[in-house]
DNA sequence: TACCAGGGCCTTT
DNA sequence: AAAGGCCATGGT
């Protein structure tokens, strides 16, 4: 293996709880080493233990750019605190103590999660691919960038077919036409108070409250964003009949985490 | 409110 | 190998 060409030290931080929990869908993991792109950007990362060893980019790309797309310099010990008061939460927060909410682009977390609606992870994750490789700009270091919007709005549902995306093909282009018009300005949304922002990215067809929350959350790092699936759905009334405590509102997102990862590896509680 | 809309991954036989 | 279930949903 070659040498890495940065290492940084990290707490609260598994990288294979964080890439494979199904928040992103760009990342393949080969051996030890996971590759992935974001914003045009590849790199491939390693863990051991509380090292964190970068590949494939530059030492300022590592601490500046994927540091911040890792959210790395978020305390998470202080948020799993909070959530430990409860006791069912914090064995949630044991089991995967090292959840972060990655730092995703809004524009391709926006269609990544259309493209998710009654969809499980590998075939959302081959739909991704085959739409970055059909319609994504490929620059001098080789990796497919998402499509931009211009480039969807442009296609009608018959050029999208190779993408096999089923009907889900209409929403991403419902998408891209309204955010290339302005009709859904991703730039103002992220200035919004949450709701508002939730509103404004309903006005597209095949985005409702779930994935609009998982949009704010994943794209736009709103922790206050709560997306309701059926998994969190029955795991909430299981665990917190009276809903949510109050004082976990403002950091909803990152509590759902703890509880989905949790709920899905042991289904037979709920 | 219930049902339907691609398609393929994954488990079971 | 073949079949069927299942899917972090939303529109009609």
């Amino acid at each position: 293996m070659k040498q890495s060409v940065k290492q940084i030290l990290v707490r609260d931080f598994e990288l294979d709880t964080v890439l494979g929990c199904g928040q992103c869908f760009r990342w393949e993991k080969d051996g030890p080493l996971w590759r992935g792109v974001a914003q045009g950007r590849h790199v491939s990362v390693s863990q051991e233990c509380n090292i964190l060893s970068f590949y494939d980019t530059t030492p300022q790309e590592a601490e500046g750019f994927w540091s911040d797309y890792f959210d790395l310099q978020t305390d998470y010990s202080a948020m799993k605190r909070l959530f430990s008061e409860h006791p069912v939460m914090a064995q949630a927060c044991n089991f995967a103590p090292g959840i972060h909410i990655l730092r995703q682009e809004p524009w391709e977390t926006l269609c990544t999660f259309i493209l998710s609606q009654n969809n499980n992870i590998p075939r959302i994750k081959g739909l991704v691919q085959r739409l970055c490789e059909q319609f994504g700009d490929v620059n001098e270091s080789g990796p497919l960038a998402f499509p931009v919007p211009e480039k969807l709005a442009r296609l009608s549902p018959e050029e999208l077919t190779p993408v096999r995306a089923g009907f889900r093909a209409a929403y991403l282009i419902d998408a891209a036409r309204k955010v290339v018009s302005g009709e859904v300005d991703l730039a103002a949304i992220a200035a919004m108070e949450t709701n508002e922002a939730r509103q404004a990215l309903m006005k597209i067809k095949g985005v409702g409250p779930k994935v609009a929350d998982c949009t704010l959350l994943f794209g736009f790092h709103r922790l206050d964003s709560f997306p309701q699936d059926v998994w969190i759905k029955r795991a909430v009334a299981a665990l917190f009949p009276e809903g949510l405590p109050p004082e976990m509102l403002p950091l909803a997102g990152v509590a759902q985490q703890y509880i989905f990862h949790y709920a899905r590896c042991h289904p037979e509680l709920f």
